[in-house]
DNA sequence: TCCAAACATACTACTCGGTAGGCTGAAAAC
DNA sequence: GTTTTCAGCCTACCGAGTAGTATGTTTGGA
């Protein structure tokens, strides 16, 4: 399948800093394992058609991954921490917990458009495909891959909370309030099909409308 | 494994209908695969693991289904139907398209609770796992599945047409407003976990929360 | 007694994660 | 300029698991 050995292709880009360009290499992998589990989830997808989209072989993924799942969790990792960098900016400024909030889904969701294959994975959760059969290592790091998701569902609690504070939103649980927020924010990951040639402004068009329905779900009536 | 052969246990409990008892039986494994596709997913579920959960064999369940995936068409299709069951009746009132659209997403989130396996199923699709070799009439039944599942997202944007129109509802487009109503609904099928003894007017007041979230997003403020 | 429904059992053919070992070219050492 | 080294893969393989099948078996009923 493959033509040749086409050489040391870092090297041949005139790379001076090693480190950098294994991270690259890393990210390729990654990127590419993103795209087949989005298209066939985690277990339908074998890591020979993995390194095929990068023009490779398994032994590739296995120099920089030891397994398939710290694959698999690499991806919901990277995920997780995209959205994180997403969101955090609109969550910290100064203004009101609407505006924050608005600005949060936007960038959440305009997120969502552009890394679709990440937040597809995500959306598709970890748990399911590894609640049995899992080693010590693999257990910790599915905390530490929960955690994070967990860390970003609390900017949305937290943004909430100072809602109903200040008499923006109406009197709501806010842990429970953020699930279906959530999910309408997630949701856009499993029907928005990229269309090629669609503008960035189609894309906030689209996010703004988003937005302004979980914003409209919280605010105060009058 | 098993213990013996239990004779014929359909024969046993008396009945006379055979016709019925044979559909029971194949709700009983369509029972059992729902909730291991819920576990496990699609590609990871073996068909011996779902026969152990009913105490039989693999051959039992090619006695009733012909193929892995016709047994997974089969839970979509059960739950695409409960779906509509449940929401169709709210979706007939003849009150005002505000009280239609939430007596509808109480329904369906209750449904989500009562009917977990098959609605997190459901909502985990089935395009991701059958996008790539399918033959023919694979694809006319994925076809024909997701028509049932357009017809319920039809009843929910229906619902908020009347609501633009009549002016209870903000002017959105109604056919991209249904999409993360229905985020916010079917990701109650992610997070909820069943709580052993939870009242029914426990899971009802969940449902009125999240109901009064997705009527929020839609409805003018003042 | 005989039959057929309703399975169970035993197999086959295949896929796939993981591994062991080999190869290659660039760069360091001399 | 030659030799050595080693990162960065590739190839070939093994063993485990699994969809699907072919055939055997039981049992209630005609």
């Amino acid at each position: 399948m493959r033509v040749a050995q086409e050489g040391h292709l870092l090297s041949k880009l005139g790379r001076i800093e090693t480190g950098e360009a294994l991270a690259d290499r890393r990210i390729d992998i990654l990127d590419a394992a993103a795209r087949a589990f989005m298209r066939q989830g985690f277990a339908a997808t074998s890591l020979d058609r993995v390194s095929d989209e990068i023009g490779s072989t398994k032994g590739a993924i296995y120099y920089y991954y030891r397994s398939k799942s710290e694959l698999f969790f690499a991806v919901h990792r990277r995920g997780m921490e995209l959205t994180q960098a997403a969101i955090r900016p609109s969550f910290e400024t100064a203004a009101s917990a609407r505006d924050r909030l608005h600005g949060m889904a936007v960038a959440h969701t305009v997120l969502v458009i552009d890394h679709l294959p990440y937040l597809r994975v995500i959306a598709q959760g970890l748990e399911l495909h590894l609640l049995e059969r899992t080693n010590e290592s693999e257990r910790a790091e599915l905390a530490d891959v929960a955690a994070l998701r967990e860390a970003n569902e609390n900017l949305y609690i937290r943004v909430i909370r100072d809602g109903v504070a200040s008499g923006q939103f109406r009197s709501v649980d806010a842990k429970l309030a953020a699930k279906p927020l959530l999910g309408a924010l997630n949701w856009t990951s499993r029907w928005y099909q990229p269309r090629p040639g669609e503008t960035q402004a189609a894309k906030k068009r689209l996010a703004e409308s988003i937005a302004d329905f979980v914003v409209a779900g919280l605010e105060k009536k009058n």
